[in-house]
DNA sequence: TATTGTTATACTCTATAACTATA
DNA sequence: TATAGTTATAGAGTATAACAATA
């Protein structure tokens, strides 16, 4: 992972968030993505997936990139560990690349029917992290969030110069 | 193009967030915490802060832990790292250690004065960058916002807590 | 014997930049 | 000359576990 304040080591409170992370949204809002990490990547591990894994499947099959950099950009990644992470994506046999007809700099990335089919699964897992990040929420209010960290992403990845 | 993860109903009113986040909750969550951080980290920067020193100098003033270890837990961090922290905050004036009198293995650590101001000036930073998280968000809106934050670092929080 | 804080080591991870090939 | 992808390497960051002091 990257970018990150810290390795979650939980502990602590019963039902209430420290008053530092209440007080301050920033803080607030990335131990948030530290502790979905922290409660995903154990169940992403029995299908041999990191989180970082699972988000390129879910980019490759919801944004289709047309190259391994419009992946990277997606991904927040360095070119180099895109390649990486194709590399065992593909030996796994859940991607495959192609060389771009029009453009044969360009390597075009698809997922394959396994991959699609591995995705489902950890989609399943994602899922029932949501519903724990989610709980006592009525369904509206998973909607308004869902809307408002919408909101709040486009905000930041403006702000950050639509980089990473 | 499976993403059965929450399809979302509301759409994102924003072409700007790929598809595969905003389809999937913890995906557009850890997301944001990673945003947030590379919006903040280059300002704090300037005040000769990480991030990580930042969320102590908030925690140390707002939640007065008791020990390293109760300061740990807060921040999610080993306590060698907590150490580590300390050992720049204090070499630097801005936090200081004392023993515990009632139990001389326990050791309580405060902020200077210099620290509350350091922090101060850290804390305008932060909500610079939550109004840039927040631009286009009404006063309901941003309130709503940290509130639903709150409640899922809660219990993303508690999740946690019992598995590992 | 258990807990707190500390230290040192080993390991993982990532960024950097050089390199190939296409344009 | 510029861009896409690949590769190797050096450096930063982190967890692990052994250690000392106190309970």
């Amino acid at each position: 992972m990257s970018g990150s304040l810290g390795r979650m080591r939980t502990e602590v409170p019963t039902g209430a968030v420290p008053a530092a992370y209440a007080n301050r949204l920033p803080l607030l809002a990335h131990k948030l993505g530290m502790l979905v990490l922290k409660l995903a990547e154990p169940r992403l591990a029995e299908l041999d997936l990191t989180g970082r894994h699972y988000a390129a499947l879910a980019v490759l099959a919801d944004d289709r990139p047309g190259s391994q950099s419009e992946l990277a950009g997606t991904l927040g990644l360095v070119p180099g560990l895109v390649v990486a992470v194709l590399d065992e994506l593909e030996a796994r046999g859940l991607a495959e690349r192609r060389r771009s007809a029009t453009d044969r700099r360009r390597t075009v990335v698809g997922l394959t029917d396994a991959g699609s089919e591995l995705l489902a699964r950890a989609d399943a897992v994602s899922r029932g992290v949501e519903d724990e990040l989610a709980r006592g929420f009525s369904a509206e209010e998973r909607d308004e969030l869902r809307a408002l960290l919408g909101r709040a992403v486009a905000n930041t990845w403006a702000a950050c110069g639509g980089a990473d």
